[in-house]
DNA sequence: CGGGATATTGACTCTTATCAATGCCCGTGG
DNA sequence: CCACGGGCATTGATAAGAGTCAATATCCCG
């Protein structure tokens, strides 16, 4: 029988024609509770159906969290950059799998889950359960965009919300390609880059290349994705 | 300017041509914590940006949450039968409403949201942490549904999900209208219709009323659901 | 038993997916 | 330094799935 982490793995092949590095190309402990490591782009930091022994902090790169499907369709549930935390889960395996979507640094931190929180001091259990109220209150807007919003509107909805992530900026450097983009938003990625030529023509962003985006004009964004 | 709140209301009369009650029916003091409520149908629990001083855990019936778009497009995030908790937010606000399908019995619990954690025994707080996590993972394979699956096989799906929450029965009391099952799908209540009726063609379902489901192929629903 | 809300079914439209061709950019090696 | 190659992105033509609009049908609930 295969195991959920091998058809993940299976899956992976289909999407990546360079098969992805498996584990952490290195790794140090970092004080005495986190263990730096390192991944290569498209690297898999843990798979679906894995036994889940750490939380994970992201120091430098980019990280998507996703779920697959048996026939290859695929969901990125977010996206992670540094200074974010993922991969708790409430039992002891993973239910989605992590990658680093470019070259990535993250800290992990032993973690035995929920039955083993006692052992967790008392402020470490608060600031998980902040933060992982946080990520249901993103995943829940990120159903309302997936259930209702069209195209256009899910696009202007997802560079503005990375532009926020970033800081605010005006000039976006996406980390992903337009296949994770199209995989984040639920549609394909033809789709995706058809609505950056709408968002351009509307004058509302131009594209100084395909990874690098101007927003012009927020407000029109706001207007669409909001 | 219109509250977060008055504008779900608004939204909420296009959908009901009723208009939904107004808070508790009744409410009364259970024990030194808990007070009880009781909501009629399609009664409004909570509004999206109400502030949020409780947490609920539902007696009888079923409750719905949700989110609203300016233009009336609604999404469900989930449905909570009884004995399941819902309300809990990062912040002091809620990001969604929540609203009884049917006549409902809940418990609310005084909730100070996480700053207050330090007030609330430690066994609760893990508790709660724990409803998060499971919270956080329905609604990611949520995101799988609405991003990826097809109209029927977001059906199967959905049957299945009841079907499991009910004990596991091979027939199935829906307590929510197509419309609500469209909203919970990113699908109209017309396609929700076509496919029971599709699902009728296959002979893996019947229906006794159209809130009354016999689940005949629970392989084939398997099989298109998951 | 009657009437309004809820559900089904049909005809047609529209958005997005699919399939396919072409273009672009960047790193590598001659 | 330029040419080549490969992944990535854009663009086009067409198809398919779900949405919309509209006409019944059915089921509760009073």
């Amino acid at each position: 029988m295969l195991t959920p982490s091998a058809v993940a793995e299976t899956q992976l092949h289909r999407h990546f024609a360079v098969s992805p590095q498996r584990k952490p190309e290195s790794s140090e402990s970092v004080g005495q509770i986190g263990l730096a490591m390192s991944f290569g782009r498209n690297a898999e930091i843990y798979a679906e159906g894995e036994t889940s022994g750490y939380v994970y902090k992201v120091i430098s790169g980019v990280v998507r969290v996703s779920k697959l499907l048996p026939d290859g369709r695929r969901q990125i549930s977010a996206f992670h950059m540094p200074g974010e935390m993922f991969g708790f889960e409430a039992n002891e395996v993973h239910h989605a799998s992590a990658e680093a979507v470019v070259p990535t640094k993250v800290v992990a931190y032993r973690w035995e889950g929920v039955l083993g929180t006692d052992k967790q001091p008392a402020h470490f259990v608060r600031e998980l359960l902040k933060l992982t109220m946080l990520g249901l209150r993103h995943t829940q807007d990120h159903l309302l965009l997936l259930g209702r919003k069209n195209a256009l509107e899910r696009l202007a909805e997802f560079l503005l919300e990375m532009s926020a992530r970033m800081g605010g900026s005006a000039v976006l450097d996406l980390a992903m390609p337009r296949h994770d983009i199209a995989d984040y938003l639920g549609l394909t990625l033809e789709t995706v880059s058809r609505m950056f030529a709408e968002l351009k023509e509307m004058g509302t962003i131009r594209l100084e290349s395909a990874r690098r985006v101007h927003l012009l004009d927020r407000a029109a964004l706001k207007a669409l994705g909001t």
